[in-house]
DNA sequence: GAGGTAATGTTATCTTATAGCAAATATGCC
DNA sequence: GGCATATTTGCTATAAGATAACATTACCTC
């Protein structure tokens, strides 16, 4: 008997974790968090890196499910509306959001050599941002920080191989 | 008159100031701003707005210059390496670099409404940003801030929007 | 179970961006 | 100048990302 035969990055708890949340928000909300939204956000979660919109719909495929790119857009505009995913705009990708309960911009660090991607939300950050703009009387909506640089581990990695 | 010290919102002198200042920067870079790219340059800053790649294509046509969509990205791409123009994640639009000389990352204020977008450039902002991501150990290569909102005008009603 | 609304299926199309190779042009050298 | 080289541009095709428009299905309420 082979082991489980699914190989995901990302822990499995994470993905649990952040589905009950889903599910409790969405029904404080009053929206409906269907079979279809669920299971792109499960697909989001359960990968350890975040995802262009025709991965999730490869995934989706997998599962056997009929699908075409509107099916997998219109999910992750809800997702997006409920705060329960960002969207990277440098990459053109979908990650989980760490705190889908508190409305918020993202802030991201991306890593440029493994493509991970950790969101930061700091308060003080976007505070500064709020006090710059208002300085020049701009009306914030919403905030898009994307940091492309090195994590920590693929900073060890370069240096293991350089010295 | 620009309500800012740093506008992206451009007249035919700041054109004419940002190409001038290419070309100084191009020569002692010793890289070539040609034709091409200069004519590119001179479009994205003769437009009030930032422009995408097939907007630019279609005012290249008009000059009457061959083109496809590879020409105008080439140019892109070299403006962007020399850091004379910036682009614009959240929208897919390129607009000219206030402060070429130094390479930052953008920080933008991009009206809703009116599709203007102002170059911020805080210092403030981009050593906090620094500061965090130290605090997490990321090495950062560079950062991207796009800030969506209401511009003043905008704000003060849609009177510019008729005139 | 009839009627209305929300969600999904389906087809086609649009926008943005790049790959790959050929032709032209600039640069350096003699 | 004439030639070799590298860079730049022209050009075709296609990949990748996203949406429009309409048909169908599921869900809820009465």
């Amino acid at each position: 008997m082979t082991p489980s035969p699914i190989s995901i990055d990302s822990s499995p708890s994470d993905t649990g974790q952040a589905l009950a949340q889903a599910e409790t928000l969405c029904q404080e909300r009053g929206v409906r968090l269907t079979d279809l939204r669920r299971r792109v956000l499960e697909i989001i979660w359960s990968h350890s890196k975040p995802m262009g919109a025709y991965a999730i719909l490869d995934v989706l495929r997998d599962d056997g499910r009929q699908g075409a790119p509107p099916t997998v857009y219109r999910a992750l505009d809800f997702l997006l509306e409920q705060g329960l995913i960002h969207r990277l705009a440098s990459l053109n990708v979908y990650a989980g959001c760490c705190q889908p309960d508190s409305r918020h911009g993202g802030q991201f660090l991306i890593c440029r050599d493994c493509g991970q991607v950790n969101e930061m939300n700091s308060p003080a950050v976007e505070n500064l941002l709020g006090a710059e703009a208002a300085a020049r009387r701009f009306e914030v909506l919403t905030q898009m920080v994307e940091v492309l640089g090195r994590c920590p581990d693929c900073q060890r990695g370069t240096l293991s191989d350089v010295g």
